[in-house]
DNA sequence: GACGCATACGTCACACTATGAAAATAGTG
């Protein structure tokens, strides 16, 4: 097996937790899980980048050792190290970690006291009342060991965006009603539009004396109150959605919001850059020598370090610092900013309704063209389109069309990538229409140069508009296949065609480092919500949130554009 | 364990709260 970033990311990750249990040096466990961040967002392969002899300790946080074991990973899947880490202290250890109120040092006493090294093991203990004599235990604490595996409350399960944003909507409109309340905002990764989220922030403004924390820990859907405060409380939902709501004063709205927001590697570089101006900059907000200077909104934060304000999606401390002081952040794409939509399917494949009933829905959110992109024969399961077929769809596209007023539809496929990179329709057939989506839905399992190489021939052949989930990955359920994105993307570069963001909650593919390096090479990205019914087409929201993350503006986004403009742009792909 | 300044060594990631144990541990962005 092909070893991937996440593969040594977690290498590291395990490394560094097992060193936390063992209580080592603080800083190098540290550099471990800085290193585990480095690679998880480096938007290359390592495995590559050994292969071709790069220097890996020109990547921050990476010097001689980690680069060492980077190559020993991709060499044999793992590191001496960890082996020798893992002899030591058995790998349940960590999954201990994973367990609320369990620490490095707590798991640590649990070993070394009990010799418990499972969670069945702890468990027995913590029913045999064995954990509350331990020193920094008590019986509270036994007890909620005993809750959280009994609720299995395991720390870090993630939930798809687009899952966790009908219960931001419907808690945000609950925290409104509670009397004191005068603002609610959400915070976090969900703020900063990631694709998947670990938890939802909430943060209240709210009147001395607004009973809102009572009110938050009874909310319905509450299934266990994790912590209960003055100013912070979490509780699990019923969908085992963690829910931290942050009570601050009218004064700190702005502070609160930008500490709560994170990421925590940014608020770490904004805050240095407080200190080294001789200011305290907290969740409160901005002080020098204990004295308030500002607070009230993020741009008096951010005014307070010389830096203009900067996007929530943009905050990971991935260069946008350093983008801001020089007075370049892109102006990011807007959800108003997109014309239409170029990748759906109707009832005559698998999609739901039929190519009126997408026109009208799409025309009603303001669009002006739609592109209807049916799979090709080869796909029998999704009822693909043959010649034929294709060509009397095409007929009822015209006579739609005819009858359309400032909208049209675009004659478009989505046709599959054959193994050996040919396409599934004829060029004959494919020259018809107006753009031509290419994606790969068989024999994902190809090593990676096979399956870079058989979709770059793809775009090659005379009609190649775009390249559709480009990494086929699926959020949480399936790993992308293994394929060189950014040769992709330079090839479609030298091509002149053109990469998709599939907007599908569970896509979202390209993903947003992939976006960015798009937007570098010039390439344009297009926002498409691969919808198969009239709802799906509200899912552009979430690629929107995506494209902003990959710090894309309107210009670099292909269906911002006009129709006149779009059509000029597909001609050279399709052999025009 | 990385890194910068120096070539061996000191420094390295901020600021704060809740909990439950009896001073510390865990957890938040």
């Amino acid at each position: 097996m092909p070893v991937h970033n996440q593969d040594i990311a977690a290498v590291f990750e395990e490394m560094a937790d097992l060193l936390d249990i063992r209580g080592d040096n603080p800083f190098r466990i540290r550099a471990y899980r800085n290193a585990a961040r480095t690679v998880l967002e480096l938007g290359r392969e390592l495995r590559e980048m050994v292969e071709a002899k790069e220097d890996l300790t020109a990547l921050p946080g990476i010097g001689d050792d980690l680069s060492r074991k980077i190559e020993e990973i991709v060499r044999t899947g793992t590191a001496a190290a960890l082996q020798k880490l893992r002899a030591e202290m058995p790998a349940g250890l960590t999954e201990m970690l994973r367990i609320p109120n369990l620490g490095p040092k707590r798991v640590k006493s649990l070993h070394k006291e009990l010799g418990v090294q499972s969670l069945e093991q702890l468990e027995k203990a913590a029913r045999d009342g064995k954990i509350r004599d331990l020193a920094g235990f008590g019986e509270k604490t036994e007890q909620h060991i005993l809750d959280a595996l009994k609720a299995r409350a395991l720390t870090g399960k993630r939930f798809l965006r687009a899952a966790v944003t009908p219960y931001a909507g419907a808690l945000l409109a609950w925290l409104e009603k509670i009397p004191g309340v005068q603002q609610v905002a959400p915070a976090g990764s969900f703020r900063r539009a990631k694709e998947t989220v670990g938890d939802l922030d909430m943060l209240v403004v709210a009147e001395a004396g607004s009973p809102v924390m009572d009110r938050f820990v009874q909310y319905d859907e509450v299934k266990h109150v994790l912590a209960k405060g003055e100013t912070k409380s979490s509780v699990l939902l019923q969908s085992d959605i963690q829910v931290d709501l942050r009570v601050v004063e009218t004064r700190s709205f702005g502070a609160a919001l930008n500490y709560f927001t994170g990421s925590k590697a940014h608020n770490i570089a904004i805050r240095r850059l407080g200190q080294q101006r001789g200011l305290k900059i907290n969740e409160y907000g901005v002080f020098r020598d204990e004295k308030y200077i500002g607070g009230r909104t993020e741009q008096e934060v951010y005014a307070a370090v010389d830096l203009p304000w900067i996007p929530p999606e943009l905050r990971e401390d991935s260069g946008e610092i350093e983008a801001a002081r020089e007075g370049k952040l892109p102006e990011l794409v807007r959800a108003d900013d997109l014309r239409g939509d170029l990748h759906m399917h109707t009832a005559a494949s698998d999609g739901q309704n039929s190519i009126a009933e997408m026109a009208l829905a799409a025309r009603a959110l303001g669009y002006e063209y739609i592109a209807i992109t049916e799979h090709s024969k080869r796909l029998t399961v999704a009822r693909g389109l043959d010649e034929k077929r294709l060509m009397e769809q095409s007929e009822e596209i015209d006579r739609l069309n005819s009858e359309l007023k400032g909208f049209t539809v675009l004659k478009g496929v989505e046709v599959d990538i054959l193994e050996d990179g040919k396409l599934d329709l004829p060029d004959d057939v494919l020259k018809r229409l107006d753009l031509v989506i290419a994606s790969i839905h068989s024999k994902f399992n190809l090593p990676v140069q096979k399956q870079t190489e058989r979709i770059m021939r793809a775009m090659d052949r005379p009609c190649f508009t775009m390249l559709a989930h480009p990494s086929g990955r699926l959020l949480l359920e399936r790993e992308p296949y293994a394929v060189d994105i950014p040769r992709l993307i330079q090839h479609a570069k030298e091509r002149g065609c053109f990469m998709e963001l599939n907007a599908h909650p569970l896509r979202l593919d390209l993903n947003d480092l992939h976006c960015r390096m798009a937007r570098e090479s010039g390439v344009k990205v297009c926002i498409n919500t691969d919808a198969h019914g009239v709802s799906d087409l509200d899912n552009a929201r979430f690629g929107i949130g995506q494209a902003r993350r990959g710090w894309l503006e309107k210009r670099d986004v292909l269906n911002t554009h006009a129709l006149k403009q779009l059509k000029s742009l597909f001609a050279r792909t399709m052999g025009k």
